[in-house]
DNA sequence: GTGATATTGTTAGCTTTGCTAACTAATTAT
DNA sequence: ATAATTAGTTAGCAAAGCTAACAATATCAC
């Protein structure tokens, strides 16, 4: 079966088996926080965009989360109606609307992503220096990919 | 805003955001690729687990997949009506199903996720060799955590 | 052995998130 | 001025997750 085990060059479809299997596996598992935070995982990940990103348009935040522009307008319908995002017209083109989390939005936020990555957080705390850079790097390696 | 870049020791709560990010983006990324597959990714998943693992039972299956029974006894209900699993009763316990990959479902399987990890496989094999032992390394730390 | 309790799996029904198609409104180009 | 493009919304569908309630079988207590 060929076990496969430290070696790092050369198979790279074993390796993305690998990521593939362990992303699918840790955001299952990240889900399961959700409900204490009252705030779904999509949501939570659309108001950071907001959050860091600043104001926004609805075609680029679409664009940030890698999603529809209809499926991103109902998430931000329902961010407004919670109080967590506001939308205005932007008024040199009165078809755009600037989304921006609202004050309610960034305290949630914090207080959600917190709670949902905390065990992660803890986890990742007890790891050893090394293993923590290699997560750090292999973060990077990834971002720059899903560019 | 401070940019973190390259430190690796400390902030574990920066480190879970990014790699919980970084997540999220890499399957919605693989996601679209599913379409041409014909299989979904949670389809994928548990055949690939019922090839590479075994017949197993419902139960056992959903754990798994850190899924609940009736949503994996759906998937597998689907799964036996494309002709890609079985479902058989054990003998001594006769509550109990093992579940087992057809010979379909372990060809459809092997062309199923060549397809949604082709991209994946491609970015990964033009890494260098240090990049892809980064993302080996992790991938096993990452693992670990998930257990 | 028989009755109570556990376990395994299924069915029914709901929610969330994604999509495409079709539309309106506004802008830009001819 | 009219045509084409762009931004966003609405409507309606599918997939995947959940809980609650149930059937069938096993196991335990007595």
């Amino acid at each position: 079966m060929k076990k496969r085990s430290g070696q790092s060059g050369g198979d790279a479809h074993a390796l993305a088996e690998r990521i593939h299997s362990v992303a699918i596996r840790l955001l299952r598992r990240l889900r399961k926080s959700d409900a204490a935070s009252g705030l779904s995982g999509p949501k939570l990940s659309a108001l950071s965009v907001l959050v860091f990103g600043g104001p926004q348009t609805l075609k680029d935040l679409a664009a940030a989360e890698q999603v529809r522009a209809p499926t991103m307008s109902r998430l931000v319908g329902e961010l407004e109606i919670e109080g967590l995002a506001s939308k205005t017209g932007d008024k040199d083109d009165r078809r755009v609307v600037r989304i921006a989390a609202t004050a309610k939005g960034k305290a949630l936020l914090e207080a959600g992503r917190e709670r949902r990555l905390e065990v992660l957080t803890q986890q990742i705390a007890a790891l050893s220096r090394e293993e923590r850079s290699v997560l750090d790097r292999a973060a990077e390696v990834l971002l720059r990919l899903n560019t």
